[in-house]
This record gives structure tokens, sequence and C-alpha cells, in this order.
DNA sequence: GCGATGTGCAACCGTTGGTTGCGCAAATGC
DNA sequence: GCATTTGCGCAACCAACGGTTGCACATCGC
């Protein structure tokens, strides 16, 4: 394990959330429980329709599941999925995290070393 | 201090780390210390233009700076710059993090409640 | 000086986030 | 029961972006 390049990352995943429109209505949806097309967009600077389209993005990638109540269609944040995206938002963090600390002990240990 | 919408994201610094080439750009940078358009690109599954592009996107973003040496262009990441963008990640991922908890907290009440 | 190597600029293509416009299904009102 | 609203879905279109090819220009090595 621990492949050197630290894109164990789900590039679906990642793009979804990658997409800042996106990453607000994951917000909206977890603050509020549930909520439509047309709803969210009442909070959002975007259209019914760009924020129907985010919502296909985000449930293709598992993030959001649609169910259908009558003629609206009410979307809710699925925990387990979510969880997932941010355990590789930290994996990610972690693996530069980790570069810039060994950076930084070598740097330090450059310095040392003319010190003496 | 805790803005509700999990939003205090610099946009730029986001859509910088957000595209995967990009990301892999920084790992090579972190790892080999330095590198130029043309010694990223033969690590990459792109072209040297499109390594070009991105260099100018993290240039702009100052995630890395470029240095003319002869006639190449050495780039490096900016640490700082590099540690701020860790920070921002971890905090979008901490900020929904917690709404996953508290929703979790609130489920186990509701479960205890009809429990009783 | 001359070829090889590295950079930068410009034109072009496919994808994607966004818009407007339309048609259709389901709730509301009389 | 029928007309009106309200919510959804589809299609066409546009701008921005990641990627490509092609070319011109600078610099290093011999």
């Amino acid at each position: 394990m621990s492949a050197t390049t630290a894109e164990n990352v789900d590039d679906d995943l990642w793009s979804a959330i990658g997409d800042p429109t996106r990453r607000r209505m994951l917000d909206l949806l977890l603050i509020e429980g549930d909520g439509t097309a047309t709803s969210l967009a009442q909070r959002l600077p975007v259209t019914r329709q760009a924020v129907a389209k985010h919502l296909g993005v985000l449930d293709r990638a598992g993030l959001v599941r649609g169910t259908p109540a009558g003629r609206e269609k009410r979307y809710r944040v699925d925990d387990a999925q979510l969880a997932r995206a941010v355990a590789q938002l930290s994996s990610v963090g972690a693996a530069w995290d980790a570069r810039l600390q060994r950076i930084k002990r070598i740097a330090e240990a450059i310095q040392r070393t003319q010190q003496d």
C-alpha cells in the first residue's frame, strides 16, 4: 500500500466535490435535511436547470439520492458516501502535509550541518 | 467565526488544486524538489504545453514560483501557500464531518426516544 | 556557426457549467 | 370538471477550460 503519488483518489468523487456550486449544494442539503432543484436554486445564484444538472452529477457520483414525491423530486445526502469523500479530502491533504514536513526537517538538518 | 456555509474557501486556491493533473504536478514537484514544463510533461500523460498552462494557473494561484535559469524555467512549490491550501481542504472536510456527526447524534436520539 | 533542446504564442477541438425556451405532469381553485 | 399555477425534464445555445498540434524564438553544446 501507500502509493507514492497520493492519487488513490476516486476521481469521480473528487470532481463532484470540486465544483464550488456543488459544494454549496451539499452544504444546503446537509443543513436543511433535503431539497429539490427549485428549492436549492432559490438559495443559489444559478438557475433551476443548472442546479438540476449538478444534482445529476452528485447523483451519479452517489453523493445524493433523489426520490420522487408527487410532482417534485426531493434529494438528500448519502451520509456514507459523503463520509468517503471527506476521507479522500483529508488523505490528499495528509499526503502533502507529510511531504512538507519532511522537507522542513531536511531543511533544518542542512541548517544544523552548516552551523557546525 | 463559524460561517454557516463552510465557504470561507479561497476559490482560486481550491480550483487550482481541484484539477487532477495539477494535483499530480504538485506531487511531482514536492517529490523532486523542482521541475520544468518539459521535465514534468515526461512524467505525465499530457503534453508540455498543457503542463505549461497548468503551471501558469498554479503560479497565479501562488502555489508555485518559477525562476528562469538559462534557457529553461524551473518551478518549485511555495510551501506556505500549499500549507494554506491543505488547511482549507481540511476545513471543508471538517465542516461536513461535523454536520454528519450532528445528524448521526440526532438520529440516535430519535431511536432512543422511540425505544422508550 | 549549426543543430539540438527548451520556451512561448496561437489556433483549434471536446467537455462542462451556465443560460433561455419549450412542453408536460401534477397540485390548486373555482 | 376544467383552467391555472407550480415543478420537472429536454434541447439548443454560449463561454470557459483542459488538451492538442504547429510554429517561431532563444539558448546551450560542439
